[in-house]
DNA sequence: TTTGCAATGTCATTTTGATGTCACTTGAGT
DNA sequence: ACTCAAGTGACATCAAAATGACATTGCAAA
């Protein structure tokens, strides 16, 4: 998953930011919430995990904010202190959920997991899109009776292509939202990295799931729409 | 989008300028307000970006005149330091937006996002006029249950037509707002976007949805639209 | 620690495809 | 029929994308 972890205090950021990567996601942290809205305008979260405390706009502010900007992700939010007051405050603000610090790491990925289950997009642990079929358990694809195992980049790259099947997603909004913030590559990742895919799949049989939109980007290829080329 | 740029210092200008060209928007640039005025009254934009600080006429003096000119595309201004007086001033002036400079690029785009979905004919993602339905996410034109891609300019072009129905384009228009100042075509290339543009909508089974007014332009054709040209 | 291997990033080069240009044809208005 | 605007086919161009070769990283087994 693609979350946003908003902790002031790097001691605290670091370790969560390690953990949360090593159980197989993607975090952008940051250190406020004026940073933290930057990304969000720009990016697509899963999940935002926010302190409660916060040098300038505070966890409660930030996550007003967030549902303000029609942005859907859950809000986990980590507490000082398990006040009823505090969690009524946060969760009036949007919060779906709230965990108390210090953080048991353990637990924190345990929500995590919870939340995640909340996207619409997966159903169980596969998401099905015409005869493809993506395994978040397994890290394969699946086509009719065949499957092959992706790389973790691929797959998160398959699971954005699959979970907006029609959409032309951008250069820009894949490099963005591939990467981790501050380690966009600097060369044409994006293209190997799509070319890396398409090979795993043609040996699916399945020939050209994706589809370059010259000048525009990628998408998945459907039947139902009338090929591009007219000349 | 189509993006009015004004900034006088090349080294900021250039590069915003490639950024938002990336982010797929049209983008004119340009160092002063003199030249930026000379623009807006023979082209029409979605969105102004302006420097606070212009030789010659200011970004405030820039933007009250746009307004006097009685045009409608919201103006996001860029100021050198965040101080109320200049806040106020800016939005006195009739600027939707600023921004603190240096610019962040990230943000820029986002408040251009932002600004751009504030433009009315967008319902959600698609734009629809009688059966016709131009998709933003999959840039597709749908006909009923039909639906094809169209490339980069053709959708453009569909757009602008699709936002006033009735009106008729002059050459001379199109060719000034479907390209960027200083890159207009030397020849009959709108003729070849309209040929194309053409086949693409024929192979959806709708017959001359574009009509060509001899000597002035183009306009749609809908089946439920008087055609006052026709003697 | 070292070694090996898979994943991923970078550079250089080729290929592709959208779009522009030229040349000519068609067709509308007079 | 004449004239000029617009349509159309063939082709050129150039940026974007694909690809090959290779470097680097990171993890895992020895």
């Amino acid at each position: 998953m693609r979350l946003l972890l908003v902790e002031d205090d790097p001691a605290q950021r670091l370790p969560l930011q390690i953990a949360l990567r090593q159980a197989g996601h993607m975090v952008d942290a940051v250190p406020d919430a004026e940073t933290a809205e930057g990304l969000w305008l720009s990016k697509d979260y899963d999940l935002l995990i926010v302190d409660w405390m916060l040098p300038g706009r505070s966890g409660i502010e930030l996550c007003r904010r967030y549902r303000q900007a029609s942005k859907g992700a859950p809000v986990l939010m980590l507490t000082a202190k398990d006040t009823t007051a505090d969690t009524v405050a946060g969760l009036d603000a949007g919060a779906d959920d709230y965990l108390v610090k210090p953080v048991d790491v353990l637990e924190l990925l345990a929500r995590v997991r919870a939340l995640g289950r909340r996207s619409p997009y997966w159903l169980g642990d596969c998401l099905t899109v015409g005869d493809l079929q993506l395994d978040l358990m397994t890290l394969t694809v699946h086509y009719r009776d065949q499957q092959v195992m992706l790389a973790a980049q691929e797959f998160r790259l398959m699971e954005m292509l699959m979970r907006q099947p029609q959409r032309v997603f951008s250069r820009e909004y894949l490099e963005a939202n591939l990467w981790e913030w501050g380690s966009e590559p600097e060369s044409n990742a994006l293209s190997r990295l799509v070319y890396r895919l398409r090979q795993r799949l043609s040996s699916l049989g399945c020939g050209d799931v994706i589809t370059t939109v010259h000048g525009l980007g990628y998408r998945l290829h459907l039947s139902g729409l009338t090929d591009a080329s007219a000349g």
